[in-house]
DNA sequence: AGACCGGGTGTGACCGCTAACAGGAGGCCC
DNA sequence: GGGCCTCCTGTTAGCGGTCACACCCGGTCT
């Protein structure tokens, strides 16, 4: 019924010329006359012929597609990394293909390997902030350009990750040069390597500033968990500082510690991460910590490309620090 | 030096059959004897044959993947649309391509759908809920699967959205049950046709109650906006009841409110859109219409099936409709 | 017994592109 | 003027699948 789309034969035939011609054209080679081009380009036009980039990939043996596997693209970090990386992408001539998986665990993670290797994916970008994500990976075919992101710190495998520990550091840091003897930590889930990374810097500033450590204060990554979490804080009379492992775990700290009359910042003063967009809008304002997810992107992309492009070279390894925002969730401690 | 992936002739040769009885066993037909297909996975199994999508598009025609285009994934709506699209897409052994777009201009759009032309996807699922998307889409080739989401309800395409107007209704109505006399909007984008539906519902329901309509005051989809908003909603003693057009905006009205002293819901109440996960930890816990996003998700993919594997038949329209969440945000109004 | 049928299998063409090579035209050298 | 190098262009062979078709074989029908 519908008319076959125009090949390059098609153009050729119209423009007087080869097929090769017209593919010298579409990928740029050097020697063909201006004319020629021309007399191509023209031919392109007039049939709106769009290369088939199957054909290509089947030949090449790499379509111009990179293969993404994350987890929970709702959350406001890996939806931002996604989007970012989908931008970069495209700005090299690049599609991105995701692939989300429920959990990340060793089959769940090979499956959509799998589905991507079967597209023949130039290159895989595993966001894969879990330590079950690792193994998985070791287990994959080795000749498939690939680059972690947020995953082990102590896998050998390329890898981008934002500087967990120093942000920490940088937040335990900023509460306590704000005068408060010692910080709490509400963590993330105890299997991310972001959680991980969190919980180092926040133990080594309290460290190597001689503070007490207390107790660390587990949740995972919800607003539900950091509000439980802030009931119990709020009734422990010495809290005055609390470094929460995201933004929205604070936004459960603040209500908690509303609801039991504390003030922040006037009795506790509370610091986030991720710096989500309505951060600015909390009550108060909240402190938080900026991860710069572009630069994430464009290092995982770089590191990507180079992988793909030639055997050799490159840094196997990228951290992106991240900047303290300072807002109005972080006052000197109360005096008694 | 890699050796070359295997194919489908190195399974045959190892089961000792020809490649088409292999292809046969691998798309399930069904005239194989269990003996010889038995012979053909313990060959692809052995072997770790992954079988090449890109040369399956290239003789079909078609690739197995649906190609996305949306803008701003961050956004929360967007970005959990996109998650249950991918889940429901690989549910159906398709892959999905994000492209995002800066701007939803006529320009940009076509960019996008182009680079998923060139790769054959089999299919368009277009999140653009804006005005001039809907004339972008119009002058793309007819013969590729397309479906909108959120879209141009006065354009003949097929499209499936959340019912805003209904959800809207459901919000204000709330809210007039509640015993307020009127209901303020703070809207969103103007240009954008979740806006508009919200509006329409807004109006349609005070105007149903005999309620004043009050000036519409317009934002965009941020806190920022809805702070500024908010601000100038707590100089009026009038206000009573607010409605916003999304969770965000509800939060910077929130946060206004309480600065001006104005106590929620003792004073005003406030109710949002899109239930965002952390709603229920804003101060107080936020009073919001709630999107079903699965099945959004689910409606589209349908809608794409039926149109890729058939010429005719199923509906050309979907429409889902929201819940309201009734949490604190929301009470009589003050006595005076 | 021969025609017919249908399940199970193999053969060859082809999808649209790129890579490798072949070759013609023109300029320059000796 | 012949050899040679440089530009430009065409020819041919696949890449790894699917599709249409031919074929073989045993059973059933006439």
């Amino acid at each position: 019924m519908a008319v076959r789309d125009p090949a390059m034969t098609d153009v050729a035939r119209l423009a007087g010329v080869s097929h090769q011609t017209v593919s010298r054209v579409l990928n740029g080679h050097p020697n063909v006359r201006e004319q020629t081009r021309l007399r191509v380009q023209a031919a392109i036009a007039e049939l709106g012929y769009r290369p088939n980039r199957a054909a290509r990939a089947l030949v090449t043996g790499r379509s111009q597609v990179i293969g993404v596997v994350a987890q929970n693209t709702t959350l406001y970090g890996p939806a931002s990394l996604l989007a970012a990386l989908e931008q970069t992408a495209a700005e090299s001539g690049f599609a991105v293909s995701v692939g989300s998986v429920r959990d990340l665990d060793h089959r769940s993670i090979s499956a959509v390997v799998e589905r991507h290797l079967a597209h023949r994916v130039a290159g895989i970008v595993v966001i894969a902030p879990v330590e079950s994500a690792g193994e998985a990976l070791e287990r994959l075919p080795k000749d498939v350009p690939l680059v972690t992101v947020d995953g082990d710190p102590h896998r050998p495998m390329p890898l981008v990750t934002v500087d967990q520990a120093a942000g920490a550091r940088a937040a335990t840091q900023h509460l306590l040069d704000a005068g408060h003897r010692t910080v709490w930590h509400v963590s993330g889930p105890s299997d991310w390597f972001d959680s991980a990374g969190r919980i180092e810097g926040w133990r080594e500033a309290l460290t190597s500033a001689g503070a007490e450590i207390p107790p660390l204060v587990p949740a995972d990554w919800s607003a539900a968990a950091g509000y439980r979490c802030g009931q119990m804080l709020a009734r422990m009379p010495d809290v005055t500082a609390v470094f929460t492992a995201n933004d929205h775990l604070a936004l459960g700290v603040l209500r908690a510690l509303h609801e039991h009359g504390r003030r922040v910042p006037d009795d506790i003063s509370v610091v986030g991460f991720d710096d989500v967009p309505e951060a600015a809008y909390f009550i108060p304002p909240l402190t938080t910590v900026r991860p710069d997810f572009g630069a994430v992107a464009r290092a995982s992309l770089e590191m990507l490309l180079t992988q793909i492009e030639s055997v050799s070279g490159g840094a196997l390894r990228e951290t992106i620090a991240p900047t303290l925002v300072a807002r109005r969730s972080v006052a000197p401690p109360p005096r008694r």
